[in-house]
DNA sequence: CCATTAACGCACTATCTGGTTACTTTCTTA
DNA sequence: TAAGAAAGTAACCAGATAGTGCGTTAATGG
């Protein structure tokens, strides 16, 4: 009768076999996980999950990192209407105050998700050194990456989406995201240009619409996977069908900027 | 003291200035709307917004309608996660019962919305005639459609992008879309055939694949036109940036498809 | 004109959910 | 090593929120 949980795995019982009316009697009985083994005798069918007094370290940045991997993955998810704060602090194995410590809301969180989330991608750009590359090859890099950063990180795309559902009210309000932007824009304009001056890419082409062309036909093939694979009858995250799509962006980008 | 309000309007009070304790003993004077002339003298300080006994009019049809449009703007806006079925209800001046007697649930309410979504822009589609027209004249006209659709039906775009967030559970289980699909696809097959038989394309383009880009230029564009005007430091939805893209896009495709 | 049916509406519930209060425990440093 | 700061925790709450039971009212057809 008297087993003995962790306190956060008998609220989270308490939940799932909710019994009207006795839900607070229940609750109420439980004991702080630490204090468990102050109790008189304890009986003698506990299963020993909690090996002995478990010397819980502290780490402040670890729980974070903890708490922002676990947010990511639940926002993607579910949306940043549908996330559960609560889901959030189970997975993170963090208690839900300290989200609120580190974050102040559930907004505040997100926020920060999705501010990582532009800073990753655009590192990632960053270190692809298309520079240094010969225009056309630099081109065709360009998209491979943008295709394939989809392809493994389609968390970004439910964030983005999220956030343009929500009229880009978080993203306005960072200044990072803005720096690391113009990095990226002015890198594909120096492409471009490099190009034009070989003689390889026409002039006249404006690096924002090239950029967004870019972006969309990788981002939209991947957004809509789910009812693209029935409105157009195929399974489109199957290996072939990924690979005929990225040499099919590959080529649209290269006529585009061809002379 | 004693304002008569309607039934729905005090219940929408009562949730937002909540006074603890009290709400019960106020929703329980009010009497029903086509009640509420029965109350002995008014005082003089009412609002005559409802101008007599009104003699409420059924209509299945137009409810379901109502409840149908307010539905779509309500997930359109806050997704399916974030819609709330009260403010559906209220939008749409129907009983929230309504809905459940309708759709069944909150799901089927969504599933329905979608659904309706996909028969509009794919008979919208059909419309064209793109059979008739001279092949490099149909395709321009489609990215010119499709980009329009977009702009001008912003909530289509919030509906699949809600619906890919459900991994496409809706979608799956409507047939009609499926034919209307089919019937799309061969549509933009027949206009490649033409003109490769002309010589004004080149062979061997898929035509899914060039459905796909051609929505995803467009997509891409409208669906993160929030964070994109961020990005790009730029505001997309201006006249002439709306024109610009919109020039870029015909571009895109009739250099993909060009011999 | 009456009775059946279908449209409509109110009050209510079980449960969830973001956020907070009021602590305890561990770490750091003076 | 004492004491303050920082990290961590459980219990709790007010206000939503999807869904329902059951009664009322208008249309319909015999």
């Amino acid at each position: 009768m008297s087993q003995v949980f962790s306190a956060t795995k008998m609220r989270h019982r308490a939940r799932k076999n909710f019994d009207a009316g006795q839900q607070l009697c229940v609750r109420l009985e439980v004991k702080p996980t630490t204090l468990a083994l102050e109790n008189d005798t304890l009986p003698t069918d506990i299963e020993p999950t909690e090996p002995a007094a478990k010397p819980r370290i502290r780490d402040a940045e670890a729980t974070k990192a903890r708490i922002l991997d676990a947010a990511k993955k639940e926002f993607a998810k579910n949306g940043l209407g549908g996330g559960r704060v609560d889901d959030i602090a189970e997975k993170a194995k963090a208690n839900k105050r300290m989200i609120y410590h580190y974050f102040g809301s559930k907004e505040g969180l997100f926020q920060t998700v999705l501010e990582n989330a532009y800073v990753d991608i655009r590192t990632a750009e960053q270190k692809l050194k298309l520079d240094h590359i010969e225009p056309k090859q630099a081109l065709e890099k360009l998209v491979r990456f943008t295709f394939d950063y989809y392809l493994k990180n389609p968390e970004f795309i439910t964030l983005v989406n999220s956030e343009n559902l929500h009229r880009a009210k978080h993203l306005k309000k960072s200044e990072v995201v803005k720096v690391y932007s113009r990095k990226f824009v002015s890198m594909v304009e120096n492409i471009l240009e490099r190009g034009v001056a070989t003689g390889v890419f026409r002039a006249g082409i404006d690096p924002v619409q090239l950029n967004i062309t870019i972006a969309a036909i990788g981002y939209y093939y991947m957004t809509n996977r789910f009812t693209g694979s029935i409105v157009f009858e195929r399974d489109l995250m199957a290996k072939e069908a990924l690979e005929e799509r990225l040499r099919f962006n590959i080529d649209t980008i290269l006529r585009l900027v061809a002379p």
